[in-house]
DNA sequence: GATTTAACGTACCGAGTGGTACGAATATAA
DNA sequence: TTATATTCGTACCACTCGGTACGTTAAATC
């Protein structure tokens, strides 16, 4: 990704410091209330510093996604891959949503998919991308278990993905929002209680 | 609410129009990425005519809020008023967020309620106010339809209406955030069918 | 040592924000 | 006619934003 030359003064400045700084600042408060000036004083690092390593605001958004989605969307992709039965399924990833520690203050994804708008170009094309993933992901979770026969499928699996997206998003939004996680988880299990047979 | 004075100049500028044009401009786009500057070319309005009306722009949010509740909010609490069998309750108000064209591009309550924390004091206690209310109105719906008979008790009433609450929000920001509106319509039908007895 | 290359950071830029000072304009009251 | 009261809008304020010009510093190459 960044080429090291052979002359030149060495760089000084600490690419996965800034990256966790700048990830911590979008993911406890809004991606949007975060100013450049506000990380480069929070990461000790001159602007001109992070121009150079990251090219634009866009630049460094994208970036911290990209860190984001390997460091913590991943444990969303890893209980799919893990293929178990449905109920289990949304069992882990309700209690990922609306209890882990780790999202009390929300999902730094979610909050830059709720702002698309004001994305830059890079950014907003990670932000699609992650979506289409998370669909795709959840959409063949849900064709394998209709095969595996503990699935029915009346709700098409592409619906039922969409539907867990925004479910998921809707909660890590309460949260974000400082809703009372029992509440958060209500709201949640009441709504995959429509995926159950009836 | 504005004294007439009995002297001095009288104003030339039209509240109710200038509050139609914000309004306009907080629903199409979203309330915080509309300038005071952008509502006073739309309007026709100098900056000063608006602060001697509203005061600040917390103040003329609050006052869009209050107008937007009496003129749109009203019809969802109408809904609920004429005390339907929840089937049909639920249909109506489904429809009203997914499909009718006056909601296309979203909701000024939601938006505002979901950018909360960049609200000023006036317009942020007017947000509250609003969807406790609503809250409030689901509650002793399902309250009553459960004394008329026709609705369990399983999922507590306030449970149900904070559920509702946040699903038709959900609804809201998909439409304003371009959704295909089948597609919103299907993730409320199915985030309802959740309520129907199993 | 001289030259080249590249990162360093101070100090700036223009645009846009919410908000206001103030003199001109327009009404009523004395 | 004069004094008072109120609204008018131009032109400004201080501040923050994302972004950059440019002189300085530190390495490799000659």
């Amino acid at each position: 990704m960044s080429d090291t030359p052979k002359r030149g003064r060495p760089r000084t400045l600490d690419t996965d410091r800034t990256l966790d700084v700048a990830m911590r600042a979008y993911w406890q408060q809004d991606p949007a209330d975060v100013s450049l000036n506000a990380i480069c004083t929070l990461a000790g690092v001159s602007k001109p510093a992070l121009y150079r390593q990251f090219g634009s605001e866009d630049g460094l958004m994208r970036a911290v996604l990209d860190r984001y989605a390997t460091q913590v969307l991943s444990d969303i992709f890893d209980i799919l891959s893990r293929n178990m039965p449905p109920e289990e399924t949304l069992a882990a990833l309700s209690h990922f949503a609306s209890t882990d520690e780790k999202m009390e203050t929300g999902c730094v994804f979610y909050k830059m998919r709720a702002g698309k708008h004001r994305l830059g170009p890079l950014t907003r094309e990670g932000v699609e991308a992650i979506d289409a993933g998370a669909v795709t992901a959840l959409t063949a979770y849900f064709k394998a278990r209709q095969v595996a026969g503990d699935w029915a499928g009346d709700p098409p699996a592409a619906t039922v993905a969409r539907y867990v997206v925004e479910q998921i998003g809707l909660a890590l939004s309460q949260r974000a929002a400082g809703h009372d996680p029992d509440e958060v988880r209500d709201t949640l299990t009441l709504a995959f209680s429509a995926l159950r047979r009836p």
